[in-house]
DNA sequence: GAGAAGATTATCT
DNA sequence: GATAATCTTCTCC
């Protein structure tokens, strides 16, 4: 598949853009060499219409991304200690964004172990913050076209997957909770568990 | 300019 | 299961 077609396939409705994810491979190579994952989590946030959305209050420095041509990476800081990542969906101009999840390992193995100390490998990938520390994925990685020829971080067809995507509601959200856009693949033992939102607890009591 | 909350994870019990 | 770690971003004033 061309990167012009991908490009085309993620410009279309982000609850149809997510499960095509489903088995597609993120590869990010650098000088300490290549990491690939294939996707087996994804969530779709719908941008604008979506009180669950970064983008849902409007465009902000930080959501910027997510208002732009599809195809590019919107990576994310949270809880003072973790990004996260999403591939920006929809047209140009609609801002939505599927995250990815969770992932299995299927090149550079040995790199991503170095990356994430003391796991198992079907812990390598699995949650969107051990992904991205899998990858090497971190604020410099931010807007980065996942089409282009001569990017760091590539998506690219996978081996897809037989049958149809598991649907549920997405993780640790307090807006929205129950909207079941969450997809992933039945089975698959890389698909992170789900916990519901946890208020933040007072520093003071 | 201050305050609150967060698309999480590792660790301890 | 419960909780600490840790800092960026956004919302109000």
């Amino acid at each position: 598949m061309p990167a012009p077609v991908r490009r085309t396939l993620l410009a279309g409705p982000v609850l149809d853009v997510a499960p095509r994810l489903l088995g597609m491979v993120l590869r990010r190579t650098t000088d300490e060499g290549t990491v690939a994952v294939r996707l087996t989590e994804v969530e779709a946030y719908d941008g604008a219409n979506d009180p669950g959305s970064h983008a849902y209050r409007g465009e902000t420095p930080r959501t910027s991304v997510m208002f732009g041509p599809p195809g590019h990476l919107y990576v994310y800081f949270t809880y003072g200690m973790h990004f996260c990542m999403n591939v920006v969906a929809g047209p140009d101009g609609t801002p939505s964004a599927v995250l990815l999840r969770a992932g299995e390992v299927i090149e550079g193995v040995e790199l991503a172990r170095e990356r994430r100390a003391a796991t198992t490998d079907r812990d390598l990938a699995r949650g969107p913050a051990r992904m991205c520390v899998a990858l090497g994925i971190a604020r410099e990685s931010n807007a980065v076209d996942l089409l282009a020829r001569g990017s760091a971080v590539q998506l690219l067809p996978g081996p897809g997957f037989d049958g149809e995507p598991a649907t549920g509601p997405r993780v640790g959200l307090r807006e929205a909770p129950d909207w079941p856009w969450r997809f992933w693949i039945p089975g698959d033992p890389t698909v992170s568990p789900y916990k519901p939102h946890v208020k933040k607890k007072r520093a003071s009591g």
